[in-house]
DNA sequence: GGAGCGATGTCCT
DNA sequence: GGACATCGCTCCG
């Protein structure tokens, strides 16, 4: 065995329950640089987080689990760590990690990843001509399910800390130089908040509406 | 290159 | 019946 310190940290590890056992914000902003691996079919689709933003439980109206628990929303109030996927707008879906300890609610929305394997695939998922531009493939919450096939009836409830899992989240030791914060994005209610991190000077991150 | 708008399913009141 | 954590197209400058 002659690993070398540098090689032996690019190696990357499942992201661990405990990481997802804070509040969302915390959570968030500790995301930012995390990778999203999604194996599907004989491929692997990564996509490193870029941008992400922290929903608050019972306490922000901006929030699906505001309004309290529902079937639909069940997976927030849960254990940590578990992804979370709804449709949206019929015709996109978009992916949370739940946050907090079991029967709290919290979660942190993937808001854009900039593609690091698999990109022709993923503008193939996407629908895009061959060599789109980077950015169309994973920049916006919508883009992003759709360039790694994520959808509520195959993921939502899915454990995304077990390294057996189809899509999870795992860190091979990167770590964003700069990060930013500004209030979130497309929401009505508590759109003044400050609650979207994002790594600064990153090409990938979603434009403002 | 930016603002406006329509498409479209699911869930909650 | 209406809200919705979006996107891509159109139209205008």
């Amino acid at each position: 065995m002659s690993r070398t310190a540098r090689s032996s940290s690019k190696v990357a590890s499942v992201v661990p329950v405990s990481f997802y056992e804070r509040a969302p914000d915390i959570v968030a902003r500790a995301l930012l640089g995390k990778m999203v691996v999604r194996d599907w079919k004989t491929e692997r689709l990564i996509g490193r987080i870029v941008e992400v933003e922290a929903y608050f439980g019972t306490e922000d109206p901006a929030a699906h689990s505001y309004i309290g628990r529902t079937a639909r929303n069940a997976v927030l109030f849960g254990p940590p760590g578990i992804a979370y996927v709804y449709f949206i707008y019929g015709m996109y879906y978009c992916l949370n990690v739940s946050c907090e300890p079991d029967g709290q609610a919290g979660g942190v929305l993937i808001r854009a990843l900039e593609p690091v394997a698999g990109l022709e695939t993923m503008a193939k998922l996407r629908k895009l001509a061959p060599n789109p531009k980077p950015q169309l493939l994973t920049s916006g919450p919508g883009r992003l399910c759709q360039a790694l096939d994520i959808t509520r009836a195959a993921h939502n409830g899915l454990d995304v800390t077990d390294p057996s899992s189809c899509l999870r989240i795992e860190d091979d030791n990167y770590h964003p130089e700069a990060i930013q914060v500004t209030p979130r994005i497309g929401i009505r209610h508590a759109a003044d908040l400050p609650a979207r991190f994002l790594i600064d000077k990153n090409k990938f991150v979603s434009g403002s509406r």
